[in-house]
DNA sequence: ATGGTAGTCTAACTA
């Protein structure tokens, strides 16, 4: 079972992309982030043609997360939850859905912008209500995927320079990398890093300054799964292929192979 | 060179 996270940077745009990709990688669960679309927009016909189920929930210009899954491998989902319970949120980020036993929460973090800015602030509370949700998600779900773009490189091999990606840097600093270990302490994995991988392997990078010509990149897009899914992780890894199509997304999706139970 | 590009939407924001 392949389990997949894409950033498309407007599914409006992307969702050529997106058919082509789920017509190669044949996933069976892909988590998408910035579709920037509100609900009634989303291409749900167009992927049902492709033979998979979405949920969804977006908003016009910006944010915007879905799930879809593969009808021929993968059960209906249930138990949707949209945002996070308790947190007041007008911007639409979080969705979570169970497939059969396996819960699967797709994230699209807050970026930040700067440190110490208004927007750093709403990333760092924005993710302290994440990690106290996750944890009663974990309780109630021991088989569960939490994935998506984080907006946070876990460490220095996770980005092209780290004199430039410091602890001082958006994306980078102490404080998101703490909230970020939260997570992971809630029992979760960087399923990437189970595996050996080649180094300077990057999920996003910056459309400017020829960014993914120069490899100038960041892994910032994760799949992290719990304690109970890590000895069905047969492989997990960056397929960079997308980045190099016309007219891509800023990222590239992300992916991990799981065993049948 | 303190920039650059892309998406949404046609000004200015977000990334």
């Amino acid at each position: 079972m392949k389990i997949a996270s894409w950033n498309v940077n407007s599914l409006n745009v992307r969702l050529p992309h997106l058919l082509d990709w789920l017509a190669q990688a044949q996933p069976d669960i892909v988590a998408l982030q910035e579709t920037k679309l509100e609900d009634a927009k989303f291409p749900a016909e167009a992927l049902a043609q492709a033979g998979y189920h979405s949920v969804f929930t977006g908003q016009k210009t910006y944010n915007g997360v879905a799930i879809v899954s593969r009808m021929s491998s993968v059960p209906e989902p249930e138990d949707i939850q949209i945002g996070i319970p308790g947190f007041e949120d007008p911007q639409a980020r979080v969705l979570a859905a169970s497939y059969g036993g396996l819960r699967i929460i797709d994230l699209y973090v807050v970026n930040g912008q700067a440190v110490g800015s208004e927007k750093y602030d709403y990333k760092l509370r924005w993710l302290a209500a994440a990690h106290d949700w996750i944890a009663a998600e974990h309780a109630r779900h021991p088989e569960l995927i939490v994935l998506g773009d984080f907006n946070i490189a876990p460490d220095d091999r996770d980005v092209h320079d780290p004199a430039i990606w410091n602890e001082n840097s958006i994306l980078t600093s102490t404080a998101e990398r703490a909230a970020l270990q939260g997570l992971l302490d809630l029992g979760l994995v960087d399923s990437y890093r189970l595996f050996e991988q080649p180094p300077e392997q990057f999920s996003w990078w910056d459309y400017r300054a020829a960014g993914f010509r120069r490899n100038l990149g960041l892994r910032i897009d994760l799949v992290l799964a719990s304690q109970a899914l890590k000895p069905r992780i047969s492989a997990a890894g960056i397929d960079r292929e997308p980045r190099t199509w016309e007219r891509p997304s800023d990222h590239t999706p992300v992916w991990l192979e799981l065993a049948p139970a």
